[in-house]
DNA sequence: CACATAATGTTTTTCAAAAATCATAAAATG
DNA sequence: CATTTTATGATTTTTGAAAAACATTATGTG
């Protein structure tokens, strides 16, 4: 296991890598970086995430693995598929995968999603509209919805 | 918690104490000694302990302090009770502590004990005489009988 | 509408019961 | 006798069921 470390304006952000694929990211993190990048997915994962954070990147293209109960790959699978600066509902993720009722279950697992930004789960909201939760902090999710918004160059529903 | 390690016939043991009594002896251990030891008792436990492997003592004079179930510390204050050189069977320390039929029950409490050579469960055979059992090997327990056969200076009724 | 409430599905946590483990010993077998 | 079988008691480990937690949502109420 290999990690990076980048400097982003939603703080930093440890990459995670194991056999040439990204297994994890975790934000605010207060992991210190490896003193040698043997993974050289990693050089990409940097790349490509500042580009994302600077504007210029909408889509990633990189190896990466998640490991879950059947359920939960599922829901990531489903959050993949939501396109940069669109959102989904929790109800919607949960009919699509075809369990109709179990958005509540769909909040769960995206809780529990190991890649955070790349399986975009900020970009999953309540039927009301809210931001309803982040695992690590709601700020973090409004940054990046905002930052998806003024990107894409539509005007989002925010509260004024 | 602080620990000492003493080199003995039978390899490194360590003892570690705190709040100046002894928690526990680590047989055949690994540990690695403290740079500075805080806990006086130990420095008194290694004279005592010492003096047993030369033979000069037949009694521990230590704080000490176990934890465990009120069962396994009925067992291992009947042990303290077995004087150097003797030995008793689990089935008359089963009987000792008022609980008759729990002759097996004694053994796996001496496979327990936190405090080897202090509190003798090597002392204790089957009904057969046979070894039974050791936490960190028969080939200990049989030297420390051996030891304290040789050192009491009666012979013991030890196969030919 | 804002708010409370109930119903929903999955995962996690908790808890108790059952089974396995063990450093025994007595009785049965050949 | 050596070996096997059985009964024994405490602890640990395994299981499984029930309850709680949750990044929800639809409904009812004032």
């Amino acid at each position: 296991m290999n990690k990076i470390i980048i400097n982003s304006q939603i703080g930093k952000i440890a990459v995670f890598a194991e056999n040439e694929k990204i297994i994890r990211l975790d934000l605010k993190t207060k992991e210190k970086a490896d003193s040698v990048i043997t993974e050289k997915v990693l050089l990409k994962a940097e790349k490509q995430l500042f580009e994302y954070f600077s504007g210029e990147r909408k889509t990633f293209d990189l190896d990466f693995e998640f490991s879950g109960t059947e359920f939960q790959k599922s829901v990531w699978n489903e959050l993949l598929k939501i396109p940069f600066g669109k959102t989904k509902t929790y109800g919607e993720i949960a009919k699509a995968i075809g369990k109709p009722k179990a958005a509540r279950a769909v909040g769960s697992a995206c809780g529990k999603n190991p890649l955070a930004i790349i399986i975009p789960c900020h970009r999953v909201l309540g039927m009301n509209g809210k931001i309803a939760g982040f695992a690590w902090g709601t700020e973090i999710k409004e940054w990046l919805l905002g930052h998806e918004a003024k990107t894409e160059g539509e005007p989002n529903e925010n509260r004024v």
